[in-house]
DNA sequence: AAAATTCCGATTTTT
DNA sequence: TCGGAATTTT
C-alpha cells in the first residue's frame, strides 16, 4: 500500500483515494492519467473496498486494455482475471455472448467490420433495386451508424422528406438482413446491450449492484450511446448502482467526427451530482517552451472546462519553426533536422513526424527513402484486415455460422471453383424471395448451378466435420489447406508474403488460446467448454436464472467463435514493423497518447491545418486547435513546426498561407529558423529550381513551373503575399486576362477565395 | 476468369 | 496525382 501511493502528487494522489462517489478527474496531457486510473483500481482492492469482480473498466481500444491490465498485474499480487477491463465492444461481446438469447441473437452470431458492413449495404441496394447514386451505400452506412450511435432504430426516426424516409426503409431491412444473418455491426454491439439491459429488469440490476465501481478512460470521446450505457449501468437515477469515475481531458477531444460528445464531459457533472472534480495539470512530459506553446494557443478556445499545464522541467528549447518554399523542401529540411538529431545522438524511434493528413505523407516517405533513414508510417492495413486474411476468416466463419451471406460471397469462388455471377445472382434471387441466406438458399438450386454450389457446400460441411474434435490452431491449418488458399497462393507470383501471413494464422490461433485460458486440447467447434468454471448462477425473485457473464469467456463461447470476435475485434497491429530503430511517421491523430523526445509538426498551413473543410462546420476551428493541442503536448524536449508557401495536392499546386496557429503561440517560445522577409516571388523561382533539382525534374518541367510565375502584366505574381482593407491577408493563386481587364484569384484563409479586379482592387504587398 | 481500362474521390479512426 | 474499385475487354 505504501508502495502503491508513493511518488503521486497530491492532486493524483486525491483521485486515488477518493470516497466511492463519482468524480470527474481532468487530466491534461502527460500528467500521469493511466497511472491514477490503475492505482486507483490497486488501491480500491488492497484497502478491500471492492472486489475484484466488483470492478468494470472501460476504455476505447484495445490497446489502452491491456495497457491497464499489465500496469494492474504489476501493481497487485491477484489474479486479474475476476475483473472486467476492456473496450466498450469487448464488453458488450461478452454480455451478449451470455445472454444471447435474451438479446435474441444466435450464440454463434459473428461481428462484422466497417468493410463487411459496407459490402452488405451494397448488396442490400441491389436487391431494393435502390438507385446508389441517389442514396450511396456510405451514406446509407453512415446515416445507419449515426442514428446507432444516437441509440436511434429505424423504428424510432423522425422522417421529414421522401429521401429521409427512403433511408430509414432501408435501415430497417438492413437490421432485419443482419438479424437473418446472424450478424452484428459494431454500433450494434452497444446498442443491442443497451436495449438488453434496459429492457431485462433482473439483469440490470444484477450489473448494477455487481459493478461497484465503474472506471471510463478517455471520458471526451464517448459518444452518446456509450454515455447512456454507463449511466444505466451506473443505475444512475436508481440509488443502487456504483460508482462512476470518470478520466478524461476536453482539451483532447479530436473525435467529434465519429460522435464524440465533449459535452458528456459536463453533462455528467451536473446529472450525476460530482462533487469531486480533480484537475491533474502538473505535466510530466515536456519542457517548458512546449508547454507554454500549448496552454497559450489552447487558451484560445471558448467553453473549456479549464486546465494550465505546468511542469518542474526548465524553459527547455525553444519550438524551431520553419517555412519552406515547397513541399518537396519541407521534406527536405525534416531530414536534414532528424539527421543532426540523429547525428546528437538521438534514437530514430524517438523521432515523430506529424501530419494533419494521410496523404502528406507521401513526400516525406519518398524523401526518407532517398536519403536511406529507416521509417514506419502508422496506420496501414492491419493483420486481420488483409485480403488473404480476411479469406481464411470467412471459411472460419462459414463453419460457426454458414448463414453469414458477406463471408459466403466472399469465397464461394475462392479460389475458383466455377461459380459466376450468374449462378450467385441465381441464388440470391432464391434467398430473396424464401427470405432465407445464401448458404440454406443453395439447396433450392438445381442443374449446373446446384452442382457447383453443392459442391462448396459439401466443402465447408466436409471441413467442419473433419476438424469437430480438433483444438483451434489445428482446425485453422487444416482449413487453410482444405480450402484451397494454400494451394491458390503458391502458383501466384506474389503469393510469398500472402501464405506467410496465413501460416501466421496458425501462430495467432496458438497464441490466443494460451492466453485466453482455453484449455489447450479443447475441441474448437464445441460450445461452452464442460470443465470451464461456470458463471455464478443467480435466480430473481421470479425464479429466472441469470447467468452472469463472467470470465473466462470459455464459459460462454466456443473457442472457434472466440477466436472470430477477436480477429473483429481485435484488427492486429499495422504491418511487420520489423522492431527496427525508424523514424516514426503519423497523422495527428494517431499520435494521440504518445509521446517523443523529438516531434515534426509539418504543413502547418490554412486549409490543411486548420483543415479547410473544418472550418465550414461549427465548433470545427476549436477541434483542429485541440488537434494542434495534442500535437504540441506530443514532445518531450524539442519540436520543430513547419510549413510551405506551395504544396502539391490532387494534382495540384495550392499556395497557402502559414497557419493561424502560429499566432496563437507565444513569441518567446518560437525561434524562426528561415528568414521571414523572403517574398513569395523569390521563394517560388528559388522553390523551381530546388524542386526541379530535388526531384530530377525536366527542362519541360523546370519551364512549366517557371510558366506559372505569370504576371499578367499586372505587377503582381502568383504566390505573392498581399493584404486587402476587407479580406486581411491572403496569397495571390492565379491571375486570368491582362490590362485593365486584369484579375486575380486571391485565398484569404478564413475570408475565402476571392476573384478580384486588379485595375479595381485596392491590394498592398505583403513584407513578412 | 484474368487483364485492361475507366472512374471516382480526396480529413481525421476505433471497434 | 494517385490508388482503389468498378467496369469493360480479351
Amino acid at each position: 500500500m505504501q508502495n502503491l501511493l508513493q511518488n503521486l502528487n497530491p492532486e493524483q494522489l486525491a483521485a486515488v483515494t477518493l470516497p466511492p462517489q463519482n468524480a470527474l478527474i481532468l487530466a491534461g496531457a502527460g500528467s500521469g492519467k493511466t497511472r491514477v486510473l490503475t492505482t486507483r483500481i490497486a488501491w480500491l482492492i488492497q484497502t478491500g473496498q471492492v472486489s475484484p469482480a466488483g470492478i468494470l473498466a472501460v476504455t476505447f481500444t484495445n490497446k489502452a486494455a491491456k495497457e491497464m491490465l499489465t500496469r494492474l498485474s504489476a501493481m497487485l499480487p491477484i489474479n486479474t482475471r475476476g475483473m472486467w477491463i476492456g473496450t466498450f465492444h469487448g464488453l458488450c461481446n461478452r454480455l451478449l455472448r451470455t445472454h444471447y438469447r435474451d438479446a435474441a441473437l444466435p450464440q454463434s452470431f459473428q461481428i462484422l467490420d466497417s468493410q463487411d458492413q459496407l459490402s452488405m449495404i451494397k448488396r442490400l441496394l441491389k436487391a431494393q433495386n435502390v438507385d446508389d447514386e441517389k442514396y450511396p451505400p456510405k451514406t446509407v452506412m453512415y446515416f445507419i451508424n449515426n442514428h446507432k450511435d444516437q441509440g436511434l432504430r429505424a423504428g424510432q426516426i423522425d422522417a421529414y422528406d421522401a429521401i429521409e424516409r427512403k433511408l430509414v426503409e432501408l435501415y430497417a431491412l438492413y437490421d432485419d438482413q443482419c438479424q437473418r444473418e446472424g450478424v452484428v455491426d459494431f454500433a450494434e454491439l452497444l446498442l443491442r446491450t443497451y436495449e438488453l439491459l434496459t429492457r431485462n429488469q433482473p439483469l440490470r440490476e444484477h450489473y448494477q449492484q455487481r459493478f461497484r465501481h465503474i472506471l471510463v478512460d478517455e471520458f471526451q470521446d464517448t459518444n452518446n450511446l456509450q454515455y447512456n450505457w454507463l449511466k444505466l449501468l451506473a443505475g444512475h437515477g436508481t440509488g443502487g448502482g456504483g460508482a462512476l469515475f470518470a478520466v478524461g481531458d476536453d482539451d483532447q477531444s479530436i473525435y467529434a467526427f465519429r460522435g464524440a460528445n465533449v459535452g458528456n464531459m459536463s453533462a455528467f457533472e451536473a446529472e450525476f451530482n460530482v462533487q469531486n472534480l480533480i484537475k491533474l495539470e502538473q505535466n510530466y512530459r515536456s519542457h517548458g517552451h512546449i508547454l507554454d506553446a500549448a496552454n497559450m494557443l489552447i487558451a484560445n478556445n471558448s467553453k473549456r472546462l479549464g486546465k494550465n499545464l505546468r511542469t518542474d522541467a526548465g524553459h527547455g528549447e525553444q519550438v524551431r519553426v520553419y517555412e519552406a518554399s515547397s513541399d518537396l523542401q519541407e521534406a527536405q529540411w525534416i531530414i536534414e533536422e532528424a539527421k543532426n538529431l540523429i547525428a546528437e545522438g538521438a534514437s530514430r524511434s524517438e523521432i515523430a513526424v506529424l501530419y494533419r493528413s494521410n496523404a502528406q505523407s507521401r513526400v516525406i516517405e519518398h524523401a526518407l527513402f532517398s536519403a536511406g533513414i529507416p521509417y514506419h508510417v502508422y496506420g496501414g492495413l492491419r493483420y486481420f484486415q488483409r485480403a488473404e486474411v480476411k479469406h481464411a476468416i470467412a471459411y472460419l466463419q462459414l463453419m460457426d455460422n454458414p448463414h453469414n451471406d458477406s463471408a459466403f460471397l466472399r469465397v464461394v469462388n475462392f479460389p475458383a471453383r466455377g461459380i459466376g455471377a450468374r449462378t450467385l445472382e441465381q441464388l440470391q434471387n432464391a434467398a430473396e424471395s424464401y427470405g432465407i441466406s445464401l448458404y440454406a438458399a443453395v439447396p433450392y438450386m438445381v442443374g449446373k448451378a446446384g452442382t457447383s454450389l453443392g459442391g462448396f457446400v459439401k466443402l465447408v460441411e466436409g471441413v467442419r466435420f473433419e476438424t469437430q474434435q480438433m483444438a483451434l490452431p489445428e482446425l485453422v491449418r487444416i482449413t487453410l489447406e482444405s480450402s484451397g488458399l494454400l494451394a491458390h497462393y503458391a502458383t501466384e507470383k506474389e503469393g510469398a508474403d500472402r501464405i506467410e501471413n496465413l501460416e501466421q494464422m496458425v501462430n495467432a490461433a496458438t497464441q490466443f488460446v494460451s492466453e485466453e485460458g482455453y484449455g489447450q486440447g479443447a475441441p474448437a467447434h464445441l460450445g461452452p467448454q464442460a470443465d470451464a468454471q461456470a458463471g455464478e448462477a443467480i435466480v430473481n425473485a421470479d425464479g429466472v436464472e441469470i447467468l452472469d457473464a463472467d470470465a473466462p469467456l470459455a464459459t460462454v463461447m466456443s473457442p472457434l467463435s472466440a477466436f472470430l470476435s477477436h480477429a473483429s475485434l481485435e484488427a492486429g497491429d499495422n504491418q511487420a514493423q520489423a522492431g527496427q530503430e525508424a523514424l516514426q511517421l503519423m497523422t495527428v491523430h494517431s499520435a494521440k497518447g504518445l509521446e517523443f523526445d523529438n516531434v515534426f509538426i509539418t504543413g502547418l498551413e490554412e486549409g490543411l491545418f486548420p483543415h479547410e473543410s473544418s472550418s465550414k462546420e461549427d465548433g470545427g476551428v476549436e477541434e483542429e486547435r485541440r488537434l494542434m493541442y495534442v500535437a504540441i503536448t506530443r514532445a518531450r524536449k524539442r519540436l520543430y513546426m513547419c510549413f510551405s508557401q506551395t504544396r502539391m495536392l490532387h494534382g495540384q499546386t495550392r499556395y497557402n498561407m502559414k497557419s493561424r496557429f502560429f499566432d496563437e503561440l507565444p513569441e518567446e517560445a518560437l525561434k524562426w529558423l528561415s528568414p521571414r522577409v523572403q517574398s513569395h516571388w523569390f521563394a517560388n523561382k528559388k522553390a523551381t529550381w530546388e524542386d526541379a533539382k530535388l526531384s530530377g525534374g525536366s527542362d519541360n518541367a523546370i519551364a512549366q513551373r517557371i510558366a506559372q510565375q505569370k504576371t499578367g502584366g499586372s505587377g503582381w505574381r502568383i504566390g505573392e503575399s498581399v493584404v486587402h482593407a476587407k479580406f486581411g491577408e491572403g496569397v495571390i493563386v492565379n491571375i486570368e486576362g491582362s490590362g485593365s481587364n486584369c484579375r486575380a484569384q486571391i485565398n484569404f484563409g478564413s475570408a475565402g477565395m476571392k476573384v478580384l479586379d486588379l485595375s479595381v482592387a485596392k491590394l498592398e504587398r505583403l513584407g513578412r
